[in-house]
RNA sequence: GGAGAGGUGGCAGAGUGGCCGAUUGCGUCACCUUGCUAAGGUGAUGUACCGGUAACGGUACCGGGGGUUCGAAUCCCCCCCUCUCCGCCA
């Protein structure tokens, strides 16, 4: 949520952030929001008049005998009837204000590429070499079926589309890329969290999820709780309608949960194998710190390193994007996407999203802390980025390493998860 | 799922229809006192919105939403959350 300040200070900021981001619907919202809020502002004066006037005849009624009320009555009561109406009118703009104001998308950062789509993201660099293979290379699901490490057929079956069974040796490879990043994160003095999965839609609309996202979210309708599509909804939501002070501050904390994404709308999209999937694994780092731009530019810094550390541990090449406006979300102030080298698709495929919001997500968590020197309270500023989500990281680790056999190399570092082994699978071919 | 008790300011905890935006304690800040560490005294100290350059003034907010009333933290209804007991259960 921006200030209701900014947009009447410079509506068009806002409007042009909105077209930025490829939003032409929500650039209305400035507007509709600004004619609300000018409707509130004539309104209130008048209705804080007449409140005033009740307030101060309803005192003085107070210490009067009862038979010198019955003449204060009349006008109390016609008061009372005028001052009704105008709290309707002031609880309808109310909720349509927010409405509107929550339909605004955070203004993207004049860094942030032009752009309509994720074909127009601006790589900033590369690490790593593309692998060349002297034989034919598989795509990671004829290597993961033939050493019957995945099984996409029983998972249809029961589960339906977008669904897997992982077994073995891959069972395991994907704990350890979980446990590894935990581990990683934990060394660097992230607090690691197991958090809800239901959450309320508070979490959903405050993280910036709701409105925009019902589509792609999981509801149990019974009990007004929805699946979460990341540990970034309950994490980030963590200190929602806190003040805290400014000394906790940073919070960095990391989370492993289990994530759950409908794909609706994207039939006939990465169908094949493990890159969309509705369930999978992510360990996920969130940071929450003072409003500070030059620190929140830091931390995201830092996060981004923090994946790609992660990436050269498992000695897998990958470039850095800047994401353009058009494929930019509501929320993000500006976002890296981390792709990692996908023989498969013979190209880099998404496999980390980190973002900044500034105080967007804070806002509408009413998330805020007492600055030290005594001054008013601050929303914070929120980060996030992945460490790893599984399974899709295992495609670039079973494609990037296989060799000719259909066995798989073990990255060093991923080694002391997996008893030690430097392969994984027997030979099938 | 059944029965009961509660949700009040940064925190703790009073307050059962007008004198309550709310006693008090802690914390925080300022000043004073005290020649170690410590302690003591005085005062200030909620958030948001509206108006104002400001000082300041006004309004709203006592879990959330409705209602009764001239007037609600206080009475009534619904919901959420926490705690205790019982039941069920990983």
């Amino acid at each position: 949520m921006l200030d209701i300040k900014l947009l009447r200070e410079d509506p068009e900021a806002a409007r042009a952030g909105a077209r930025k981001k490829r939003m032409p619907d929500r650039a209305l919202a400035v507007d509709e929001a600004l004619r609300v809020d000018a409707e509130l502002r004539e309104l209130l004066p008048r209705l804080d008049a007449l409140r005033a006037e009740q307030k101060s005849a309803g005192k003085a009624m107070g210490k009067l005998g009862p038979a010198e009320r019955e003449a204060f009555l009349d006008g109390q009561k016609r008061l009372k009837v005028e001052i009704q109406a105008l709290e309707e009118r002031e609880k309808q703009l109310r909720a349509e204000l927010q409405q509107q104001l929550s339909l605004v998308p955070n203004l993207p950062d004049p860094e942030v590429p032009e752009g309509k789509d994720d074909s127009e993201n601006v790589e900033t660099r590369r690490w790593g070499t593309v692998p060349e293979f002297a034989f034919a290379a598989r795509p990671h699901f004829e290597i993961g079926e033939a050493q019957g490490w995945v099984d996409f057929t029983r998972a249809a079956d029961m589960a339906g589309s977008r669904n897997y069974i992982l077994f073995g040796d891959l069972a395991l490879l994907h704990d350890a890329v979980l446990r590894f990043a935990v581990d990683l994160m934990v060394a660097r003095g992230f607090v690691p969290i197991d958090p809800p999965l239901l959450v309320r839609d508070a979490a959903m609309f405050g993280t910036g999820f709701f409105p925009g996202g019902e589509e792609q979210t999981y509801r149990c309708e019974k009990d007004g709780l929805n699946l979460i599509g990341t540990a970034e909804v309950p994490v980030t939501s963590l200190h929602g309608g806190e003040m805290l002070a400014e000394d906790v501050l940073p919070k960095k904390y990391v989370a492993r949960s289990a994530c759950f994404r409908r794909e609706a709308g994207t039939y006939g999209k990465d169908t094949r194998g493990l890159y969309r999937v509705h369930q999978f694994q992510k360990v996920e780092q969130v940071i929450l710190d003072v409003a500070d731009k030059a620190r929140s530019l830091q931390h995201h810094r830092d996060i981004v390193e923090n994946a790609e550390d992660l990436l050269q541990a498992f000695e897998l090449p990958y470039r850095v994007v800047a994401v353009c406006g058009g494929d930019l979300g509501g929320p993000q102030a500006m976002k890296y996407d981390i792709e990692t080298w996908m023989p498969s698709r013979k190209n880099y495929g998404e496999t980390h999203s980190a973002s900044r919001f500034y105080d967007y997500q804070a806002r509408r968590l009413d998330l805020r802390y007492r600055p030290k020197d005594g001054g008013k309270p601050q929303f914070c500023h929120t980060l996030n980025n992945t460490v790893a989500a599984s399974p899709r990281i295992l495609i670039p680790l079973l494609e990037n390493h296989q060799q000719q056999d259909g066995t798989v190399r073990v990255p060093k570092a991923l080694r002391r998860y997996l008893g030690d082994r430097e392969v994984l699978g027997r030979p099938v071919w």
